[in-house]
DNA sequence: CGGTTTGTTCAGTATTGACTGAACAAACCG
DNA sequence: CGGTTTGTTCAGTCAATACTGAACAAACCG
């Protein structure tokens, strides 16, 4: 029995790291990642103390990367009646915000795609062919992620009509 | 018609920045995403020495990351007959590549997410219910990934039994 | 009020890893 | 063979930035 539970928490804190390496990949702090990782789990929305114990981290970078993260939209600030800490909890669309996320870095490139396209001379007819390609690729991937992102919207919205959110 | 060449270039070495950028958001160098960027304006393969100097990089960056960029499969090396120099270019399959390294992350997460699932104990129902969400949301995208590198095979395939590759 | 708890900010440290230079290996050339 | 060109490797440097500690501000409590 004990085994279980020290196996269960060597998962979560495996699943934390995971969140935490996945987060740089996403112009964003490994700690940033790690607490996302941290409230996935958390039953509860976990006070700003809590987070930084379960972390093993200072409350100065606590207090950074949940500012970036509420920014980002992943992350959202509840206030607990009777008690003066602030407490952090996944925002119910943090998936749609990450979906963003990538789609708005494709769509920058796109764009930096299609200024060098059009400033190309005509006689580059195979790069332009190229570009024309790569560009025609990112714009189905938005496409389709956008599709994905309309399709969640829905499924959220009937999950939140049919049961209340759990104060 | 001076200023035209001179916007042009500008807008090119914006255009290979921003992939040397994004490079990173994909766990490579930036200089591999500034060679890759250089490729596809390249209308032949280049050659070990032109990207080296075009990216005012060393040679030893050069080797380094152009031998990522072809484990990665997304940058192929050519040999020109009559010369001894490397040459490189992109792989016909270099957006599925991309596609596929970014499908790679998403299942290893998926992993890490089905493993902290299946151990964690029935009573934190809310926490797996929420864990559940993410991972169908992740098989979601996966999917609708995949469904797009097929596509794209196919779009290769009929473009290279089209018309033949320009050697 | 002073004292405590909580959160922010910022200067400084520490770490990570990209990039280089130099030494090396290999293939060509005279 | 020596000399040249090309590519690789590796130790070391450098730069970017994540993270911390400490000083601070603000809100509460006695």
């Amino acid at each position: 029995m004990r085994g279980m539970l020290q196996k269960n928490h060597e998962t979560e804190t495996a699943f934390i790291e995971e969140m935490g390496v996945l987060s740089q990949a996403d112009d964003l702090p490994r700690i940033a990642g790690r607490i996302v990782g941290l409230l996935v789990l958390e039953e509860k929305p976990a006070s700003f103390g809590r987070i930084a114990e379960k972390l093993g981290v200072s409350r100065a970078s606590v207090s950074t990367n949940t500012r970036l993260l509420v920014e980002a939209g992943l992350v959202e600030r509840v206030a607990m009646p009777g008690d003066r800490q602030d407490y952090y909890r996944l925002a119910a669309d943090s998936h749609l915000r990450m979906l963003r996320r990538i789609v708005g870095r494709m769509e920058r490139l796109n764009a930096a795609l299609g200024a060098v396209e059009t400033s190309l001379p005509p006689e580059k007819a195979e790069v332009k062919r190229r570009l024309c390609e790569f560009g025609r690729f990112h714009l189905a991937t938005i496409a389709c992620l956008n599709d994905l992102a309309a399709a969640t919207v829905d499924r959220i919205n009937s999950l939140i009509s049919g049961s209340e959110r759990t104060s």
